[in-house]
DNA sequence: GTGGTCTAGACCACA
DNA sequence: GTGGTCTAGACCACA
């Protein structure tokens, strides 16, 4: 079942976290097709959030189509984000695992290579609207 | 002069993209000390955001002591915030850039980059979120 | 044998899509007089709803004196809801074909085109929104 | 300036439709790009639904790339949904008048249309998931 | 003043 | 019990 860490410093809404910690172990295979997500109760006990912000997030989650509610039953994922090369890539993410550990070694900070992600993603895939990496 | 890129939709104060932006380019050494920050003029002008934000920006960047108003003069980088290894990092910083092509031609989307890397961070740094300090 | 189609997306309750389909299809002369409708054991084959959920549209049905319940038996129309007009109006129905399809050939989508008849009904119906009888 | 008529009867939520009558009237070319939404106030005045119920609608037609919401300025429509068709419709959309007319002097009831509606709409352009024209 | 988020609590639909 | 909606009120960011 998914965790949710919830990081009420970072200025981005608790409701948004949720949605996109969904939407990441979607795209990860962390969640798949009928799995269910966590009541807004569970979630309401592992981090002290509201369950309206939980449902917030969830009724989102389904407008777009990836999880559908069933009163009383629960709310499940309904489509996979999980694109084909995400699920035969041990060699890429293996690939970016030694990069963080060499990057660590060399004494960099997570917030330096945070930075360095930014720029090399704005690099490889073109600037988003902004630019969090967040 | 650093550009700001303000991402209204993300849910992120607009003061803290801008604090946020400021230090991202310390880090990669593209802000460097007595270098001078855009006035609160020049940015509305290039992002139609308040005058008072950006000031509310420059001041907890200052209070960090990491920029300096000069009245009359501006507001001007005095420490930097490059790591040793973040000068002379080329080959780690050009094995990112060849880790990002090689899963841009995997078909792999930023979102699915954003999705693995934030995981390999996780990974290799500790978790930054969950720590609730609230 | 009427079958239903439940859009679980459109925040409309489920009992009330029920019970709006069976008088469509009362109006429209699918259903008559004497007609039978699916016992709750079948549409919860056909749709997954609970079947308390269509006993309580067909006994809003019944108050309404649309249907009738006998036990054992199953529940019956009692009432129709097909105006003389609508009985002998191929070229009305026919009319309306007609107006889809150029409507669909001038290249306007579902969307543009309930957009247009919300608005030519309330023209030429006035307005049913607005009463708030709440 | 919009002004949002709310069925308390409908089953359907009043967020829903707002942003509906919103998306309404995009694409039938009453509402155009720079135009502003009523405040929550002014919506709350006219209707006596809660502001935040407004703010709601807003923000996912924002989250739908439609409108952007400026702080202190107010609610922007930033995207059409009028299709070019719908542009020089002149003679389809008096088609329609027409065949409105056509109907009620039938004998036709409103929901009599609707129902006849749902079905041309059905077989012009394929059913929906639901059936709901609403 | 205008919009954005969150909370607490109420009430309903559905299982 | 689980999810969906709404309200009232609080607090903050932005203009």
């Amino acid at each position: 079942m998914i965790e949710f860490r919830i990081d009420r410093r970072s200025g981005v809404a608790t409701y948004l976290q949720i949605g996109q910690q969904v939407k990441d172990a979607l795209r990860l295979g962390l969640l798949n097709v009928g799995d269910r997500l966590p009541t807004a109760k569970e979630v309401v006990a592992a981090t002290a959030v509201n369950p309206n912000t939980v449902l917030r997030a969830y009724q989102e989650l389904g407008r777009e189509g990836l999880v559908e509610s069933r009163p009383g039953a629960g709310t499940f994922v309904c489509r996979s984000l999980a694109a084909p090369a995400m699920a035969e890539n041990m060699p890429l993410r293996s690939g970016l695992d030694a990069w963080m550990a060499e990057a660590r070694s060399a004494g960099l900070s997570r917030e330096d290579v945070e930075a360095l992600v930014k720029l090399a993603l704005d690099k490889g895939f073109g600037n988003r609207r902004g630019s969090d990496t967040q």
